[in-house]
DNA sequence: CTGAAAATTAACCAAATGGTTAAATAACAA
DNA sequence: TTGTTATTTAACCATTTGGTTAATTTTCAG
């Protein structure tokens, strides 16, 4: 029915990621799965034996997606505040563009936390925190920030791009939000988010 | 078995909470909380009688605790950085003794968001921003802080809070910390997220 | 055109799950 | 003690679910 029906395959992968990030490992059916790709049940299991199967190569993508690009611009040869800006706003892009795979991410890693331990050792995690702390260590030494560890600042990092859209619902409630005024809202801290994490750290 | 079963309901009741927060509605079985309050499954049905009536129940608790002290902190009559400190170390301090309910009460929220409407009416959130609006207006004027909204502000302080919860099982993988670590980290931010913030909006 | 291999399906199955029922037991007022 | 009510249980039930099987259709090389 979909142009983009190329291939079964491909189909079953679209389904897949559609209602794993809708419900979760264990609320996604694959009969629904099936009914989305527009094939038989028993299709999805001859191109990916089983629902585990499937639902590991699906989070292997999106956690993929998650933190692709940080790498590089952590280890990137620019000044400190450049690259605040810089993974802000690439942050913020990406999870514009896939609102939900944040939180689908956190919640099957923190349902089953073995998992993410492979998918992970490939990337140089190690390496890429060590430059990193080194560059926030020398900002610091130079006077130019307060003190704080590469640590800490990652996560503040992270914490102020990702959770809003991983609270997307629970704050469209709180503050009384529109689908409009949430947008404008991420909109906004596209802007004001980088800024803010400088002005907490800069000295002077 | 345990000390604390003074009576059936309230044993359901634990139970059901264990194992919700840690499963969810989808993933939670009605046989698991019945063996784990040492009972017979209709014996559940018989107190709460459906699946979605007892989550209802727990939901509405966990909701609760994640923001019931806030209100009076933000209306409260004190300096704005004071209420940031409190704010933090409130938050901080509550998540620490119940670690998974942030997001729990996120997932579910966004599995069902028509839900979070009733339970959030009787609180007067409404009343309660445009206090803490007005404060923050008032300080901007004053040529204190710079110029930011109540909502940004507020989203700030929160992501930076309860992020590192939510994303628990996902940051100990990236930073390969121990339990100990983690709790180092979050002690560490009991004392830092603060004066972050309150660096981060404050003029000169 | 043909026949084997690949793709696809309908029908099925066993296990799990939320929920019900009727019987048994405990509690307790009269 | 007795009879009534509240509590608790074992045994079921209907449905759903992930997964399998055997048969059917499609594909495509020779």
């Amino acid at each position: 029915m979909r142009p983009k029906d190329k291939n079964t395959e491909e189909a079953i992968l679209q389904a897949a990621r559609k209602a794993f990030i809708r419900k979760g490992l264990a609320g996604a059916r694959m009969q629904d799965i099936a009914d989305e790709a527009g094939i038989n049940k028993a299709l999805v299991h001859y191109y990916f034996e089983s629902k585990e199967k499937l639902f590991g190569l699906i989070f292997g993508q999106e956690f993929a997606k998650l933190f692709s690009s940080l790498a590089s611009v952590l280890t990137a040869d620019i000044p400190l505040y450049e690259k605040i800006e810089q993974i802000v706003s690439l942050d913020i892009e990406r999870l514009g563009q896939f609102p939900d795979m944040p939180l689908f991410v956190i919640n099957e890693i923190s349902r089953n936390p073995a998992m993410i331990v492979k998918r992970i050792k490939h990337l140089d995690v190690k390496n890429v925190l060590e430059i990193f702390q080194k560059h926030v260590t020398q900002e610091i030494k130079k006077g130019n920030i307060k003190n704080i560890t590469a640590e800490q600042l990652l996560i503040n990092i992270q914490s102020l791009c990702i959770f809003p859209f991983v609270a997307k619902p629970m704050l469209k409630s709180i503050f009384k939000m529109k689908e409009t005024d949430y947008h404008s809202m991420i909109k906004r801290r596209k802007k004001e988010v980088a800024s803010f994490i400088i002005d907490a750290i800069k000295i002077g």
